[in-house]
DNA sequence: CTGAAAGCGCTTACAG
DNA sequence: CTGAAAGCGCTTACAG
């Protein structure tokens, strides 16, 4: 029992000399056997006492103390560069239960309305935990930052993406797909007259050109069909001024893709002040799929992919990079977007 | 130089080692000099020229390293046991924002829906992580959780609770006086007969019983106003199940205090299923100002917290508490709920 | 005022 | 098959 030793801190949390001491055995042999090491055979019995001794006295890993020896940690970063969402939260929560059985510890971090400075100051402490990976939205990390990552030690770096990136993995979420599933969807719904919002906040619009040229395809096969965009700010008035400005006239759009269900909400409360009718006079369509939108009144006709699905797709693939493999084709492979259809459309 | 160290990792990254070498000074005074220590006077030569070369080299420290010497890492764990909900984003937004600059990482556990003994698992390694210090909702953490969390080395656990703990520091949002507000509101439009949603998922119902209490006060001074308790489930089917159950018949409620944003929006859009309108056969008011709640017609009337003040407060304690000082009364005080009257009342 | 040295709790190459 | 030892990058008591 250490009887001189000068504790630092309080410290009743058994080490792994404890447990080893108490199985009878040495340091290393609890460290091959606790971690699956298969490289050293250790005998069952002795994994047995040893798995023993550490349930009775409660140990748990020192996460501090592995980092340090292996240049790595249990982190799993994510990087947000998007408004706080109820997507993006439902997201993390799916990739927190993926990784509880990995032993690997999600930590979100959200750099959106951050000033440039503050970012790159965030992305330099973020590397310097050096994570086991880093989950990023493709807007919060350049090329350039991506190789940053990889000279400070963190090799593993999986964005979020409307498309493939050449420089790293991706899971990729087809913008263009959702555009011409709602393009499809409207013009099914009897609408000739299309427009798509698009956000005026540049960090919110990632994925605007893609779901445009989406919703083009599809518009030019069809006679007669035409296509406006409408910009738009995420509040009530910003909405207003929509369908002041776009919503009035001749030929006015009559079917509405609001970029996300984060702006198709103030556009349909809007709408409802105007005594615009949901769907009958104006059709809205979202994407994500957020909570709320089975709730509210007309429900939210949305265009959404799995959150599980995404989550584990990320934790596969970093886990797969880890351990040296070549990642599966069905992980590279876009993840088609679901249309999901309720009473807005 | 290095030449034959065996590095494990591939490591471009600088060390403080390589930092005093840079300012020609030993790591102690590198040491002393990037974390402000004023024990030891270093002259502000030598300190200009120890940042000027912690900046030239890029130098970050490694979080592991000191958490591992230092007994305790810079992490400030954030458990929640409440469904996913925009509010629960918000709030670990804004604590967030308030830690940047206090060099401290805020990281995001959500414990509700998981099994007991899975709850126990985090718990432990949670704890097993050393965190400066934990924030938690009351019901994430029992007194005994509590004092394993101390046990194992974590001193500072602040409880965002309805009311004050014994065992550890707590914010205290006083539900008590969330319910005397909703019930003088909903009087003094004019209704006497009030309800209360009770969810009927234990773990979402914190706070229930004191918004019962705060309402009864206001009632009990009220000739001829009475309260009815309505339990419900978070679903579409469960809003309906309370509209058939509690509101037909004479003498039913005409104003309910949701319990929450969550529960107030199935319930509105049961209620505008079932030909109700509200606000004027039916009010409805909700706790929390959940960011959508301002663009759903009618615009919720809420009751809230501002959770900024949530998280700086928080914050703050934890930094009175690991510096040892005695928490400022103004901490401690409850943070007052807050009325915002919009539509549904 | 500055520097050399110990030690936090692990993992892993290496010797037996 | 098992164990002794080195070392990851820090902080801090202590000696000069």
């Amino acid at each position: 029992m250490p009887e001189k030793k000068p504790r630092t801190a309080r410290q009743a949390a058994p080490t792994s000399v404890d447990v080893a001491r108490r199985a009878g055995v040495s340091q290393a042999a609890v460290s091959y056997v606790l971690n699956g090491v298969q490289r050293t055979h250790v005998s069952q019995e002795v994994q047995a006492k040893i798995w023993q001794a550490a349930q009775e006295l409660g140990y748990s890993i020192h996460p501090s103390a592995r980092a340090l020896r292996k240049g790595q940690s249990d982190e799993i970063c994510l990087i947000a560069d998007v408004p706080v969402s109820a997507h993006l939260f439902e997201l993390f929560a799916a990739i927190q239960q993926q990784t509880f059985s990995y032993n690997l510890a999600p930590v979100l971090y959200v750099s959106h309305g951050l000033p440039p400075q503050q970012v790159e100051e965030l992305l330099r402490r973020i590397f310097a935990r050096r994570p086991m990976g880093i989950i990023a939205t493709a807007r919060s990390m350049t090329e350039q930052q991506v190789a940053r990552a990889r000279q400070m030690g963190v090799e593993q770096v999986v964005l979020v993406s409307a498309e493939p990136a050449t420089y790293t993995s991706c899971i990729v979420l087809p913008s263009y797909e959702a555009g011409t599933l709602a393009a499809q969807h409207l013009l099914e719904r009897g609408h000739h007259h299309l427009g798509l919002v698009h956000p005026d906040d540049a960090a919110a619009a990632y994925g605007f050109q893609q779901r445009l040229e989406g919703m083009r395809a599809i518009i030019s096969q069809t006679p007669g069909a035409t296509l406006q965009i409408l910009p738009m700010h995420l509040s009530l008035s910003g909405a207003r001024a929509l369908i002041e400005t776009y919503l009035d006239g001749p030929g006015h759009p009559t079917a509405i893709y609001a970029y996300n269900d984060d702006y198709a909400l103030p556009l349909l409360r809007a709408l409802a002040d105007r005594k615009f009718r949901v769907p009958e006079d104006i059709a809205v369509l979202g994407t994500d799929n957020v909570s709320f939108g089975e709730f509210i009144q007309p429900a939210l006709t949305t265009i959404h992919a799995d959150n599980q699905a995404i989550g584990q797709r990320a934790i596969e693939m970093l886990l797969a990079l880890r351990s040296g493999q070549a990642i599966p084709a069905e992980l590279t492979r876009p993840l088609q977007p679901r249309l999901l259809i309720r009473e807005s459309t």
